[in-house]
DNA sequence: ATCCAGTTTAACCAAATGGTTAAATTCCTG
DNA sequence: CAGGAATTTAACCATTTGGTTAAACTGGAT
């Protein structure tokens, strides 16, 4: 048989993820996908049978990227605020890899909420939770930080990670930087993020 | 001539708002808003012209909403704890009025940056947020808080308050809550955030 | 009652869209 | 080289979609 070789696949996956991002589900055409990879429409139905299987696969992979190595680190044994350092500089240094990944995937989410529970079963994220609480109150017993709870807190690391690549466009315009100045901006946070917040919960 | 009642117009803008916010632009369906309201179809054409039109109308008051009483309360003569007190207070209230609207404005921002232009020229973003940062630079002098830029606070703000709500269904799901516990969370938030953020400057 | 502008509808339409089919091409295997 | 499975294509198809048109309706003013 002929060699299966995934480059066509490869392709399809290539400008699909691209477009679907940019023009979520509905927004996105077939049409456009197959010319873009410089195949013919049914080509992409021949590896990818529907719009929806594909745009699943693609959604599934990006959903995954969202959560890479965060139950990791929240698990790892080591002291509160390098943690915290820790899972800043991951999202940070994740995302700026996939700018426009965190912006989609609530999105999809928010559209369509069932979606995500197949990916999430495996993620147990309810003892992952409990394990950063304990450690917490830890912390709080020994004097070292103000009482929290592991929630708003992991609320609160999320947000000051990825939120400003969800308003990028937003934020370029009101405060009318280049795109030179938004880089500036985050490898920035990538150093002060962890020390606002530490300094929050420091007691 | 018959009594312009605005009930048709705005009905249609009603469920025109729902079936935008809910699917976006290209997943939302002139037939069903036509349906929702109770109407023709050719009548939504009547009073709105076009899908992109009626769209644009809708873009537009939400995206007024974002920005309400921001500019306002940064330029304000009051203390800066108390500043970030009252934008969080604002912040988190006004988006629980308008859950899905910062999602959706974020969304169709970075879909299509321009259209985002024309509401913003009257902001004059520049001098609030120079005004601001001069309030902070004071601040830091008097020693009261660490050193800061006016653009990465407001980041910091913005992001505590508004991604709780972008990230609704990742976070209940994530941490298993209930819309009651969600609510709860959100609530507490109200007071904690702005508490947060002052621990974090404060020297 | 008539007129008439504003309102509403049913019936259409052209284009776009996701998907299918059957034939052609490729290239490995015997 | 012949056979055959995997790959690729061009031509179609049914449906959906945003939008249009011409006719009908409504209700106040003359």
């Amino acid at each position: 048989m002929k060699q299966k070789d995934n480059k066509t696949e490869e392709a399809i996956l290539q400008v699909a993820r691209k477009a679907f991002i940019q023009k979520g589900l509905t927004g996105a055409r077939m049409q456009d996908i197959a010319d873009g990879a410089g195949i013919n429409k049914a080509l992409v139905h021949y590896y990818f049978e529907s719009k929806e299987k594909l745009f699943a696969l693609i959604f599934q992979q990006e959903f995954r990227k969202f959560f890479s190595n965060l139950a990791a680190v929240l698990s790892a044994d080591i002291c509160l605020f390098d943690k915290i350092q820790e899972i800043v500089a991951l999202d940070i240094e994740r995302i700026s890899q996939f700018p426009d990944m965190p912006l989609f995937v609530l999105n999809e989410i928010s559209r369509n909420p069932t979606m995500m529970v197949k990916q999430f079963k495996q993620l147990q994220a309810k003892n992952v939770l409990a394990g950063f609480q304990q450690q917490i109150d830890a912390e709080v017993k020994k004097g070292i930080i103000r009482k929290i709870s592991a929630q708003q807190l992991l609320i609160n690391i999320q947000s000051l990670s990825i939120f400003p690549f969800v308003a990028k466009p937003m934020i370029r315009k009101v405060m009318q930087m280049t795109e030179k100045q938004y880089q500036e901006m985050i490898q920035a946070r990538k150093k002060e993020v962890a020390q606002f917040i530490i300094n929050a919960i420091k007691a």
